[in-house]
DNA sequence: CTAAACCTTGACATTGACGTGAGAGTCAAG
DNA sequence: CTTGACTCTCACGTCAATGTCAAGGTTTAG
């Protein structure tokens, strides 16, 4: 297929996939023309490189990682642990966050007084 | 406090420290020749835009959650049911953000197929 | 009082992941 | 062969969160 079937098929921009080939993360073949060619697995893939940026990663993050991953029917299984300590690293800041979130829902209930704040009796405000 | 010590104490550049206050994150006072002056609360606070900077919010979001933010003395007590309802309104974006950061966690918890992610076996992909 | 250290407001530069044309070549249908 | 849809490669624009440099005012130690 060429560029604009899988950006329907992606929901992802012409733009950005080009961009992802700039970027080593696609290499699609090239007619004579110049025009690119794509095959179904590239849909993978792309959906694989929009989880990942989703998650937070960047492009030279993903590429360095894209040859860890094993794509088994569509689940994403990474293979060398540096990547799943990478992983992990980013996981744990997303939950400090959630949980400075938490805390901050917590006080906005202990202010309004409403029901919700019962399930988090005993919690400080922060210091 | 000035800029230059709460920057020590943050390891946040001055530069930084400015643009937060460009867009309503800090309010320190001014002295008549112009210079900001910080009181000690506000290493919290930079401690926390940081954290949710971390995780992804934008500078916009963490002004809408951040006048939640209860700590120690200042206790905010509602007399008036419109600061009650802004409140909650404050509150269901706080769920908000919390929701798009567990979706991210989710992504990478799917990617790295920890023992977290056993708990959603079965879960496919997502589109 | 003076020098060093600190602070101020611009304002332009940068990085990442694209958006948005411009101008030109390619391909399938009629 | 022509038209219209599709694609190509520049190349500049954007947005967010800073970096960096410039030209000047302020404070404090000696």
């Amino acid at each position: 297929m060429r560029i604009g079937e899988l950006a329907r098929r992606t929901g992802v921009s012409e733009r950005a996939l080009r961009y992802y080939e700039e970027q080593g993360l696609l290499t699609p073949v090239r007619r004579p023309s110049g025009y690119r060619v794509y095959g179904d697995a590239d849909v993978a893939a792309v959906r694989r490189i929009r989880i990942l940026l989703a998650a937070g990663l960047n492009t030279a993050q993903i590429l360095e990682i894209l040859p860890c991953i094993v794509d088994e029917d569509g689940w994403l299984t990474p293979d060398c642990p540096e990547l799943v300590e990478a992983l992990r690293q980013q996981r744990s800041r997303i939950d400090d966050a959630i949980g400075e979130l938490e805390t901050t829902r917590a006080n906005l209930d202990t202010i309004i007084g409403s029901e919700k704040a019962a399930a988090s009796r005993g919690t400080r405000p922060p210091s």
